[in-house]
DNA sequence: TTTTCTTTGTCAACACCGTTGACAACGTGC
DNA sequence: GCACGTTGTCAACGGTGTTGACAAAGAAAA
């Protein structure tokens, strides 16, 4: 389970002004916090109660610690925000060991990447909407790029390829995340309105909306995502060097 | 082009409270507001200085208005914002008229939603985060759904292209809508450090994206959408009930 | 050791935000 | 004429990100 540390002063006593004698004497204050630590923190936070509460002030709470002190390791909320989505990929690639073939490696990949964000929905929402030029993206890139590029592929096509995957797994993976990061009672009352017989009364002059309704709530998202990838892999196998061209 | 329309009171001055002499004696005062105004205007505002921008104080000096009128026609911010994605897909979808056959219909449906969303990126990226339950995705839906079925595949396999195209479409446009919304010097910074010869020397334990970049950054997006689109298309093509399985 | 400097956390204050509740003006229906 | 609901106004509240001056802890230099 992915849940990450920030264990330090769990109860904070609301915005109590930190009072010097309860910090061990000999105890480091100094250099206590990190970004690392700040952004793990957040993390649980956001997934705790969501990303309306991730505050300064809650944050300095969580770690007994003044809301200011976070402005010494990013210059504003931004960048907090940034390096959350950074830390999602970061831990997503930390164990990541690239598949004997090509397709394979590109396969978990994606997966791998989809299950980051899926794994903080709420982080995960917030993520997307910033663009990202980090580390854990290099990385990324670089993996999948290879793989396409040791079949041979000519490098052009190899970037049209991975940027199409990015398209497809960040993507899917940020209109779910922004679906399951709702709050439990919005989630409920939508699948109520989407549930068929109420839908039926409620549009009418949608039939075929009605008929497929049933099947568009179960329906296993991971599953079809699966199949769109498949259907990307196959096309990258069309285009290889060994194979007729169409 | 998509311009909305909010241009009465363009030019607020600041917060200053409304003098009453100043709007026409028999002049309109009551009933002035509406949503879809304020959706347009909130819309424009979002669009000049992007989403951080769009206050209730800014769209009150924006129509010459108390900030706190807006809470007669929305309950919160979060219903305003709920307003916004929805009214994205409205425009798009206000003429939009069904292909001959299921294929271009698909196609339309689409590429017509994803520049709805393009058109505004700021907006959307505000509003793909908010799960829809409105009138103008029913409509896209029943569309879509319609022109599945219509081909004599089951409602089932129906409703899962339709997922998968959902994904596809809203999904890349989520992506890339984040990408340009962005300011302009953020998104000049981060072509610097892709171009090549910059990246060569701040990540060369990346040679595959080193030797990729140029093709990344200056690749057209809209064209390889309009690739990945194909493939489900000729995906769905395959399930026909006329053609062989497999 | 003493002195100086940088780093890191603290504190009080600022302007701004979303939101509320009491109030006033208008138009409608009795 | 008169009550009434609708719509806009205004002042105020608590909470937010952010700033700048300050203090203490170590590191570096004397």
């Amino acid at each position: 389970m992915p849940k990450p540390v920030a264990d330090r002063g769990k109860a904070a006593k609301a915005a109590a002004p930190v009072n010097s004698d309860t910090h061990g004497p000999g105890g480091g204050r100094r250099h206590f916090l990190n970004r690392t630590l700040l952004v793990d923190t957040a993390i649980s936070v956001i997934e705790e109660d969501g990303p309306e509460a991730l505050t300064f002030r809650r944050l300095g709470a969580e770690l007994e610690v003044a809301p200011t002190a976070v402005y010494r390791h990013f210059p504003d909320k931004d960048a907090l925000l940034r390096a959350l989505g950074d830390r999602l990929l970061e831990v997503a690639l930390e164990g990541f060991v690239p598949g004997e073939d090509w397709r394979s490696t590109l396969h978990a990949a994606a997966v791998t990447a989809r299950r980051a964000y899926l794994s903080h929905p709420r982080v995960a929402t917030l993520a997307v909407a910033r663009a990202t030029t980090n580390e854990a993206t290099f990385r990324f890139a670089d993996i999948c790029l290879g793989a396409l590029r040791s079949t041979g592929l000519d490098t052009a096509v190899a970037a049209r390829f991975y940027l199409a995957l990015v398209d497809l797994t960040l993507g899917s993976a940020a209109l779910e995340a922004a679906f399951a990061g709702q709050d439990a009672a919005v989630l409920a009352e939508d699948d109520a309105a989407w549930s068929g017989k109420l839908l039926e009364i409620a549009a009418p002059e949608y039939p075929n909306l009605v008929a497929a309704a049933p099947h568009l709530r179960g329906a296993y998202r991971d599953d079809h995502f699966e199949a769109l990838l498949s259907l990307l892999l196959d096309a990258v196998s069309v285009h290889l060097p060994g194979s007729a061209e169409y």
